[in-house]
DNA sequence: AATAATTTTTAGTCTTACCTAAAAAATGTT
DNA sequence: AACATTTTTTAGGTAAGACTAAAAATTATT
């Protein structure tokens, strides 16, 4: 029934789970990530992480030393972008072929990326064209584990008259994302600021010919590529 | 992380996987599954199945009385059902979608089965164009869980003469499927008996136009619609 | 029918991945 | 610097799902 065996290195999903929020939380924060910062993105207890930061350390894919908090490894980096990779892939496909909508996708992706199937990866991204972002716009390692990193600001960093795309969120809620559909507020749109509110940080903006009034927390929220 | 909750039941993996055994086995015999029948299909040991047996009595999929093998009841029988047709959607999606060829779907079925999302599964069939039958001609459930079974015979019933449709096999091992491309024997194609053995039971067949050798371990693997 | 062989179950272990509670280390505050 | 607070680790426990070895029930054989 397991696996195993032929296939090079196989880690449970627990196992891909802790490597794939250390991953993250790298990507952010570029210090050592620290026990009580994962054990709050799992949901968990701070005990149950370093058990599991323990393991992972001693399968070389995090550097571990007590009370230091981890990092990952070259190998904890690619495999980590590896998963990331498959679970994008799986987002894409649920959209573009499934008729799923953006907000739809992560629960499902967050199962599908721990299929074991080198060859299911690799048909899977040539039947989707190759594709180089997910559905909120996140960019798809390669399958060496790079990852492109575009230059992207907040729409709340942007000055009144400034213009952009949309090409990606930073929240990526079901809440969320149905918020901006409502609004007509998807990837690939421009945005011109027409305003910013002082006394709310609020922020008036040009979309599909129309004017929006956008709060703060929206802005934030809100990737834009300048133009 | 883990999912539950909203899902109406959710079972886990190692569950599915005895449900769907049982399932496969009851198809074939119609009495009571033994214990050691579902060992040995699952290739693990008795003690384990009698384990895992009381657990799905408790759940109410199978019908279990000590010494007694077991029986699946309607809620376990359309649970099974549903792994299956998850399987064999997959399978199709597999060959029709990424190049896969029918030998090296299984595994990677066998994983993509477990997958818990109705929306996925509903939007696969559609996406697929609602096939009836996986790559190797096994009838694919519908959503209620219901299996139709197609009239077909074994090509070594076939009498001198008898002409039909290759429509599947029994044995889906990668060498068995394998063999049969490299004879050129897929289903679909058209086979006539030409001859049978009477010393050895090999067959001789016309397909593709050609004359064929058969060895009785074939023509007891393949399943024929007569015509 | 008695005994032998097989099958199935029970009892007790092991591993994974989680938990709680308490101890230890690091950090913050006066 | 000494104390309080927070973070992290350790120690010990639980449940799922596998295992081995031994006991119990069933089936087969004489």
């Amino acid at each position: 029934m397991y696996l195993c065996g032929i296939i090079k290195e196989m880690f449970s999903q627990s196992e891909e789970n802790y490597l794939k929020t250390i991953y993250h939380l790298s990507l952010i924060s570029n210090k050592g990530i620290t026990t009580n910062a994962i054990a709050k993105k799992l949901e968990t207890k701070a005990s149950s992480v370093t058990d599991m930061v323990q393991k992972l350390s001693e399968k070389e894919l995090i550097i571990y030393k007590k009370y230091q908090g981890v990092t990952l490894t070259e190998f904890g980096k690619t495999t980590a972008a590896n998963i990331v990779r498959k679970h994008r892939l799986w987002e894409v496909f649920l959209v573009k072929k499934l008729n799923f909508s953006w907000d739809e996708v992560h629960d499902v992706a967050e199962q599908l990326e721990h299929i074991k199937s080198p060859k299911l990866i690799q048909e899977l991204d040539s039947f989707l064209g190759f594709p180089k972002h997910d559905p909120h716009g996140d960019p798809i390692p390669d399958d060496k584990g790079n990852l492109k990193i575009s230059e992207k600001s907040l729409l709340s960093t942007l000055v009144k008259n400034e213009s952009g795309i949309c090409v990606g969120v930073i929240d990526s809620s079901s809440e969320f994302l149905q918020f901006l559909d409502k609004k007509g507020i998807t990837l690939g749109k421009q945005i011109t600021v027409l305003e910013k509110e002082e006394f709310d940080d609020s922020l008036s903006i040009m979309i599909n010919d129309k004017k929006l009034s956008i709060s703060q927390k929206i802005a934030n929220n809100l990737y834009i590529k300048k133009l």
